[in-house]
DNA sequence: AAATAAATTGCAAAAAACTGCAGATTATAT
DNA sequence: ATATAATCTGCAGTTTTTTGCAATTTATTT
């Protein structure tokens, strides 16, 4: 096997999982690990994926949260899909948010549960699309470049023309006190109109990104009906939120 | 065996496999590795392959083209992309239709290109996102699991509230006396869609396609501005559209 | 703090690339 | 047609690259 065909099934690998782990790659291609971690050094230092201890993950995730560099955090996100899916009730419309944790969610969907999903994220699209039994709808619009999600006006626009029994949604920030804060406009007035059209909304946060906060408010506390963490409800950094009128998973 | 030969040898395998062993081809053409390797250091400073330890790959390899389809179609459809891009001014609003076509038209769109860009589609959508200046607007709308495109009422409505200067599409068969035809009652009435948005409709379409139809119409021949096909305007498959007020590529 | 997993380092075997050279082939000039 | 020059090809020896392994260090989890 060339040296490039190894690269590149790598690199094939991390455009469709996010995420691989080295020793998952040695075992597919049957090749030592070393082989596998040199690879990924060597992608690394040409841009082509962003390694990190136990594997490398893709590039475009990490732009915008550039805080969740750690592999391990995405088997955080895996265990907050979980929860997630158990909310998921036979018929439902609901809408599944872009970023990393609601692909997770997307992803763990089983194939044999009926839902309508509305989505702004090419990716989750994409992932949605797999499963025979999920009507999909896209929500149009101008196209970010980053976070290949729809934005911008019209995009708000169509939300506003949506009813969906629960929205899943993810949040750059998030405080007991502020509520949830972005770095960015655009995506605050897109998650407004995302809340607004959901009769429950659920916030998929991996506890990192507890007691942060940033300079636009999307809403308060109160507006998220079910807040989804990694931990146990009972951990004591949940504490702060404990108060709030927000069911803690 | 004329080192010609032997080259263009070299070069088929590669076209075929997307890579070669330089071990290989020795055994394959019965000469010495040494030969190989300097046909191939040749071909590779005359930017017909890539050369790598151990063997060669094709140029395209690294991006995509890695899925393995009849390789002389694709040949055909980047021909047609080709003329097809030539078309393209600086600054330009179109619309790119799905298919594999249209993908390659994407694909092939020059980076330093400004263009704004309407699609249903979400390969081509993905493919315009890696390109820093295009602005990307996704019409939403249901998703189709098969095509990857959005499609339905809501899809078409999108489409009846923009105007662009031109539109690529492709169709499922065209023939000079009825026109472009589909298998599908619901494409047909999006293309409809799709040519009424556009100042200038292009059809994309190889030559295959031609004197063939279906059951339901998307539109007259002459409602298409150009047809670009792999041929030479001249060929003479190409006679009966002759007539037609279609300018032909 | 101990246990586990991953990264790093040095090393050796194997594969491939490079180099110079000699014989063979082809092209060119007389 | 023959001599000469230029190119091509295969071989052998040397150098470089790649790869896997083991020992050590570092990072992570419980």
């Amino acid at each position: 096997m060339l040296k490039e065909e190894r690269q590149q099934a790598i690199l094939n690998e991390v455009a469709l999982h996010n995420r691989v782990l080295l020793t998952d790659i040695a075992e597919l291609l049957d090749v030592s690990i070393d082989t596998v971690r040199r690879d990924v050094k060597e992608l690394d230092a040409a841009q082509k994926l962003r390694k990190v201890h136990g594997g490398a993950i893709s590039l475009g995730f990490t732009n915008q949260h550039t805080r969740n560099t750690n592999i391990y955090a995405l088997t955080e996100k895996v265990k907050i899909a979980e929860k997630a899916v158990k909310l998921l009730k036979e018929g439902a419309v609901i809408f599944i948010d872009g970023g990393t944790t609601c692909l997770e969610l997307a992803r763990l969907i089983p194939e044999n549960k009926k839902l309508t999903c509305f989505t702004l994220s090419l990716q989750v699209a994409f992932e949605l699309l797999t499963k025979p039994n999920i009507e999909v709808i896209f929500i149009g619009g101008q196209l970010s470049r980053d976070a290949q999600i729809a934005i911008g006006p019209h995009a708000i626009h169509q939300l506003s023309e949506i009813r969906v029994d629960y929205s899943f949604i993810g949040t750059g920030y998030v405080d007991s006190l502020y509520g949830l804060t972005e770095f960015d406009w655009d995506i605050v007035q897109l998650k407004k109109a995302v809340i607004k059209a959901a009769k429950k909304t659920v916030l998929l946060c991996i506890s990192e990104k507890l007691n942060s906060q940033h300079r636009y408010k999307t809403c308060d506390l109160n507006a998220i009906n079910t807040m989804i963490t990694e931990l146990e409800p009972d951990n004591n950094l949940l504490n702060l939120f404990r108060d709030h009128d927000v069911r803690l998973l």
